[in-house]
RNA sequence: GGCCCCGUAGCUCAAUUGGAUAGAGCACUCGCCUUCUAAGCGAGUGGCUGCAGGUUCGAGUCCUGCCGGGGUCACCA
């Protein structure tokens, strides 16, 4: 339940009431009403634009507008008080019994508290991580994969039918290397010495793969020429890849709903297909590009290749779809993923990709918007990269891998819990640096164990009073009297709380996890400022010795607490605790 | 050169998608532990939101043009 929501249905009632009175015009539009926090609390709790937002149409000052609203809206009984403002917002102050009542809901909903309808069953595809299936997943991969889960957490949270996917790049010339470098690997472990030749993957992690090829072959492949062993070591290397990425991710807690192969395209038609949907609407067909202004290309020379027109929908110049040998590019079996992913069924669709490619962007959404028919919106999020540092210092490791940091790496220094919180503290598209000493640091210098710390001191606080002999279950805790909490401080604390729900409907609909993260970091910050208010003030302790009342309301407002940060960290993949050790 | 992203306090970053006097943390200054966890809290100092125009009741946010940083640019994925 949005509090916001409701309190904006409460003032378009009333506008339709005044409508209806002669007080407003008829035929006004109320679409851009807002009811929003006001970023000043001083301002009162919630804000609305109405009066500025009909002034002009209606034909009257917003003042007269703000007041003769303000004079009706009182009359409610949740309204306390509301008062033109500024420019002609009116500013609204809520009954106590309001954010009584939500602490109430908090408890009652639990982990389900913020849960919202906005998606209304929506299907949604998001697909990340989509790295080739050559090695090990690398540090490049993480912000990505981490990302991409909480986006999904996000949006199952939000109300939508959300479903992860991989698209396995598995049709290049990159897996064929991949064969090359394991089939040295095989014959190392037939006890002949590997020719790791320059361009082919040295990691030790082949070697396993070599050695579990010669469990299935034995001998038998050792003086075949490529030809006959290509496709089955492809294959069997890949598949080795795919299992290790799974685990990989798997220590993210990451885990995908979906795998897609690209090479499973190739052959079936499907390719074809897309493109042939394409054409049926004039967007393909055989040119010449011109080269690249600015750019001098030693070896350009006019080429006569397929084309899609991506022009016709946004892009900058047409895209080729096919190279000059008659092979597809890069670009065309991913076409047609996409037609497939708009052909399952889903209503959006959401791409996570690294920064670095950008320049794709509007060719896939030309694509998407032509073989969806404009129907399925495409949203892209570039990831940029992330910087290591150990005590600010840049950090490089190459352990296991040979020459890169390994998300295992990652993990096993950094832990899953901080890796992924600290991912999820900065915007998508700009660059991150993550320093394994700071995020480790168990001070309110890091935002992990700062929220952490909020959690576990609630539920501190929730041991003593069992301790001292006092019922905190929430059955119990529901039926407390929470007009005891009347203090300006407790009120503040279960206005936050309010917040949580409209936060989470905001963050959805911009994809945009990251807010989570920092609301978070606020509501920690307006609890452990509580807390120490009862250093000063007693009264305000959670935990009041000879007063079971009032110590069960306190203790509601702490539950409430916990339940949204811990529903919080449930978005961001973290796990609350209940102590810090 | 084209396109995309970024530019906000000394530093690292937010800013409720166009709202009121632009907010946090770090750093700096000053306070708070016989106390439910001081692993914490409070107060203060700090800004021409890169620059210049435009749109409107109102712009860090939208539009145009510059400046600076990064990414990317036909047969790589």
């Amino acid at each position: 339940m949005n509090l916001f929501a409701e309190i904006r249905g409460l003032v378009l009632d009333t506008l339709t009431a005044m409508t209806a009175e002669g007080a407003l015009p008829a035929g006004l539009d109320f679409a851009a009403v807002a009811v929003e926090p006001p970023r000043d609390a001083a301002h009162g709790d919630m804000a609305t634009n109405a009066a500025m937002v009909l002034a002009k149409p209606a034909g009257m000052q917003p003042r007269a507008i703000a007041e003769a609203l303000a004079a009706r809206l009182v009359a409610d009984p949740r309204i306390m008080l509301a008062e033109p403002a500024g420019p002609g917002f009116l500013n609204l102050r809520l009954a106590p019994v309001v954010w009584q009542g939500l602490v109430a809901q908090a408890i009652t909903a639990g982990a389900g508290f913020g849960r919202s309808t906005l998606g209304q069953g929506q299907k949604i595809n998001v697909e990340f991580v989509s790295a080739n299936p050559t090695g090990p997943m690398h540090v490049g991969h993480v912000r990505g994969a981490v990302f991409g889960d909480a986006l999904a957490r996000l949006l199952d949270f939000s109300g939508h039918a959300v479903t992860r996917e991989y698209y396995i790049n598995d049709g290049g010339a990159q897996v064929d290397v991949l064969a090359r470098s394991a089939f040295e690997r095989y014959r190392e472990a037939n006890g002949l010495s590997p020719e790791i030749r320059e361009g082919l993957y040295p990691g030790d992690y082949l070697i396993p793969v070599g050695e579990a090829l010669k469990a299935k072959y034995g001998t038998s492949l050792l003086d075949k020429p490529e030809s006959d062993w290509l496709v089955d070591v492809r294959l069997f290397a890949t598949e080795a890849m795919m299992a290790m990425i799974r685990e990989d991710l798997a220590l993210l807690d990451v885990h995908m709903d979906v795998y897609s192969s690209e090479k499973a395209l190739y052959g079936t038609g499907k390719i074809e297909a897309a493109l042939a949907e394409l054409d049926r609407q004039g967007l393909i067909y055989k040119g010449v590009l011109e080269p690249p202004k600015g750019k001098t290309l030693e070896d350009w020379e006019p080429r006569e290749q397929l084309l899609f027109r991506s022009t016709a929908h946004g892009d900058d110049v047409d895209r080729p779809v096919q190279k000059s040998d008659g092979s597809w590019t890069y670009f065309a079996p991913d076409i047609a993923y996409h037609f497939d992913k708009v052909q399952r069924g889903f209503d959006a669709l959401i791409d996570i990709l690294g920064a670095d490619h950008g320049g794709y962007v509007k060719r896939m959404k030309a694509a998407v918007a032509a073989l969806s028919g404009g129907r399925v919106p495409l949203d892209i999020k570039l990831i940029q990269l992330v910087r290591l540092f150990k005590n600010g210092e840049p950090f490089k490791m190459s352990k296991r891998a040979g020459t890169f940091v390994t998300l295992r790496d990652v993990v096993e220094q950094a832990g899953a819990d901080v890796t992924r919180f600290v991912m999820l503290t900065r915007k998508n598209d700009a660059a991150l640096d993550f320093d394994f000493a700071k995020v480790l640091e168990q001070s309110k210098d890091n935002p992990v164990f700062y929220v952490q710390y909020a959690h576990a001191r609630i539920c501190s606080v929730l041991r003593r009073a069992r301790d001292a002999g006092i019922a905190v279950d929430d059955a119990t805790l529901l039926n407390a009297d929470l007009t005891r909490l009347d203090h300006k401080a407790e009120l503040d604390l279960a206005k936050k709380i309010a917040e949580w729900p409209r936060l989470v409907e905001i963050a959805a609909r911009g994809h945009e996890p990251h807010r989570v993260a920092f609301y978070l970091y606020e509501l920690a910050s307006d609890l452990h400022g509580h807390w120490n208010r009862g250093n000063d003030d007693t009264s305000l302790r959670f935990v009041q010795e000879g007063d079971v009342a009032a110590t069960q309301a306190k203790i509601a407002l702490a539950r409430a607490t916990a339940v949204v940060i811990s529903a919080g960290l449930g978005i961001l993949g973290v796990k609350p605790l209940d102590e810090m050790r």
